[in-house]
DNA sequence: ATATGTGAAAGTGTTCACAGCT
DNA sequence: AGCTGTGAACACTTTCACATAT
């Protein structure tokens, strides 16, 4: 019916909220409109009409949108990517905290492995896996592949792992750690610096 | 001399790239052109210009910028701001890897606490900070404010937080809390989703 | 009456391409 | 000759405002 258009990166991105607004309604809520969706997600209620619209999801004029309907279409919009199996390299403070988040398993994300070159750690329980050697990586996912990456190495590692998750077939690659990699342009690497991210907060304070 | 132009928040966003380049270059370098710093910081070269033009740096047509020159600049953008205290509520695994995080120092942040609600903690070495009771964060702030504040509680207790953090006069908060959270016109509040992160990630991978 | 759906405008960020300086 | 500095084009995202459907 409607084009295959392509969905912004910044929709997608607020899928997660709007799903979260609806998971925390009353069970007797039937509708909810564009204004009550933009509250909840702290959005303006244009934006959640343009959103909505773009996805390919339509209201009733007048009475708003179907909670149920919706509820079901944003999962499916959010769930029905390919890749669900993550590896995580790096079982420090922030791996750790990545493996034990709840919010991990909830929305549809499969640990299948956690790793580290630490030996200290080696079998320590970390969320739904155990902390293994990095040197077993290749070994591992040979049997058990990942289409998620997520590096929470040191700088001076980070782009040795990346390089060994890139041929291991890993196309999609979190990484926190602070440097700037390179890598192929098939390859989608997103970088989260928690210091850049204070940086630039704190300039914006002045 | 130029008007008081408005720094783009991308282009904050990517001095700390820059900077990061230019501290790993050999001393005898004096100068680099704006595609060498592009390499350096996987962007590419016209951005790097804009970015230098935008904040009034200028170099040497036909040479370059002058590596010693432009490092303090950048240095100076970035730390001019009035905020360098910082707070962390929180000291679960994520907590930690922030106040533990090397780069946190060397960005010219100062940690002045980190709080949690669970007793068995209080007194544990985080980064420069000991751990203390949550309770008491509106004592320990009355001696020594903060004017950044990172929240790494769990949902439920995040708008709490946040509160109690804004009516302290911290105006520029940091939120790992996988939650929306509501706060007033005049307070930044900068949002990191870990999960969102990972489904826009494998969204995209489709 | 009420709330959607969407053209059009505005805002923000990136890229091109080249004139101009060294 | 080489590299900066920037106007202009382009791309992406948000916001406005209102015709349209129930």
């Amino acid at each position: 019916m409607s084009a295959p258009k392509r969905v912004a990166r910044a929709t997608i991105a607020r899928l997660p909220r709007y799903l979260s607004y609806l998971e925390g309604l009353d069970e007797h809520v039937r509708t909810v409109s564009s204004q009550q969706l933009a509250d909840g997600a702290a959005v303006k209620d244009a934006i959640v009409r343009r959103d909505m619209s773009d996805l390919g999801i339509t209201g009733t004029r007048g009475v708003g949108y179907e909670v149920a309907d919706l509820t079901d279409h944003l999962h499916r919009k959010l769930g029905g990517g390919v890749a669900r199996n993550v590896v995580i390299v790096g079982a420090g403070h922030l791996g750790l905290a990545l493996a034990n988040y709840a919010g991990f398993g909830s929305a549809g994300f499969n640990l299948v492995g956690i790793y580290d070159a630490n030996p200290d750690l080696f079998g320590n329980q970390a969320g739904e896996a155990r902390i293994a050697d990095v040197a077993n990586l290749e070994k591992d996912l040979a049997d058990t592949p990942a289409s998620l990456g997520i590096v929470t190495v040191p700088a001076g590692a980070a782009q040795d792992i990346l390089d060994r998750l890139v041929s291991l077939g890993v196309k999609s690659i979190l990484s926190f750690a602070p440097t700037t990699l390179s890598h192929a342009d098939d390859v989608d690497v997103r970088h989260v610096d928690l210091a850049t991210e204070l940086q630039v907060l704190a300039y914006f304070a002045k």
